[in-house]
DNA sequence: ACTTTTATTTTGACTCTTCAAAGTAGCGTG
DNA sequence: CACGCTACTTTGAAGAGTCAAAATAAAAGT
């Protein structure tokens, strides 16, 4: 069985390696999991041995086979237990990813799958982060963002990517949440600043860094 | 924060001093935490050095105030989890134990409290072990087993000390659990057996040993 | 091309938890 | 009271994961 340290190392590569398709750089790597970048190499070295990823020292780390499906059941964990201790325990969004990271590394396949089941087999987790099936399929759509979408039309949220506490608090404030309907008002390159209007309420101001974190999808 | 390591000696000590009143002894422990006697020492100096543990070198331990405090938080958390894994998501009790194992090492006092509110404050667990409050609070209350109480008589069970996968599913097999209702047709000392007989269904026999791992309350 | 900067790796050390095996204290029996 | 059994402790070593700081390689500037 995996570590739990083995478990992190392995989520933060695939994490990291969503968008910047190619090596995950042993910085990041090191950045993510708050630890130096020595302790870094020498792990990776350790997971290589293990066959669990591929390193190309002083250049990257990319994830093997069975290094991907272990990260993809390690986060099929985690945001299923998102999903559990928002939608069950009502449990305010902008905490549960800190509670996820202990309990991913604690739950069995078997306790998992129950959860999916009362769940309802979930496509994604609060934050409209795609959840891996048990499988190891992932989906991979790709979305506009706030901030590059087309002015003057309806758009719907999908998925917030910026996770820390604080921004999902201003986001819950504004209902800024996956399944909101918007109508894009206006876009000030110049400023920096997008204007939105809510399906209801009053209109939203936000800069275009923090509305490049938000995705969505065309409306009709 | 207390590591896995550090609960897991603070709850067995807490588990194995229930009964035995006084100190409990090193070889205990090391079977419990299936650990050699010599580790169980070293881990215990560590704890009596914060204050953890009393040690009685060469006689035993005791919890002192904190490590009470300490063990009894980890053990509400292993038995509301349990009772969240029977009751909620309905798995087997029998394989629950394992489970909550690792959970309650992961989870948090807030998780803790919603999933205790989620389940209606449960006195105790699936196998009727009482579940600590939240201020550390746990009855003690003694109970007679069908090894040792009046024959002739009503009985309801309230609780099943051996907790092996094997004794829980020939427990279950007979529905004896907590709350069925028996009535304890006759016990014979040379032969070592007790017969019993449910409310429905036929009649049940077992050892002695068998009956003395099952506590319960007379009726009426 | 040479130098500076930055990213990565190496080295040595430390903590935590564990084991195996050797040593020692306590206890009961004769 | 000495003997021997059992329980406990000590000692030395190991693996996992980490850090600090020195060494090195690659990238970027001038």
């Amino acid at each position: 069985m995996a570590t739990m340290a083995v478990e992190n190392y392995l989520k933060h590569v695939l994490l990291l390696s969503e968008g910047g398709d190619g090596l995950v750089s042993m910085g990041a790597l090191a950045g993510a999991l708050e630890v130096v970048p020595g302790t870094v190499t020498t792990m990776i070295k350790a997971l290589a041995d293990e066959g669990l990823v591929e390193h190309q020292p002083r250049h990257g780390v990319r994830l093997t086979h069975d290094g991907r499906r272990l990260a993809l059941s390690v986060l099929r964990k985690h945001r299923l237990v998102e999903t559990f201790l928002v939608n069950v325990l009502k449990m305010d969004w902008s905490k549960v990813h800190e509670e996820a990271e202990q309990l991913e590394h604690a739950i069995s396949d078997e306790v998992l799958d129950r959860l999916d089941a009362l769940l309802g087999h979930p496509a994604t987790d609060p934050h409209g982060d795609p959840i891996p099936t048990r499988q190891g399929k992932i989906s991979s759509q790709v979305y506009g963002t706030l901030a590059t979408c087309v002015v003057e039309r309806d758009v719907r949220v999908v998925r917030i990517l910026e996770q820390s506490p604080e921004f999902l608090q201003f986001a819950e404030h504004h209902r800024l949440q996956p399944g909101a309907m918007l109508h894009v008002v206006d876009r000030n390159l110049t400023a920096g600043m997008v204007t939105l209007k809510p399906g209801t309420g009053r209109a939203i101001a936000m800069s275009l860094t923090a509305a490049g974190k938000i995705l969505v999808q065309p409306e009709r």
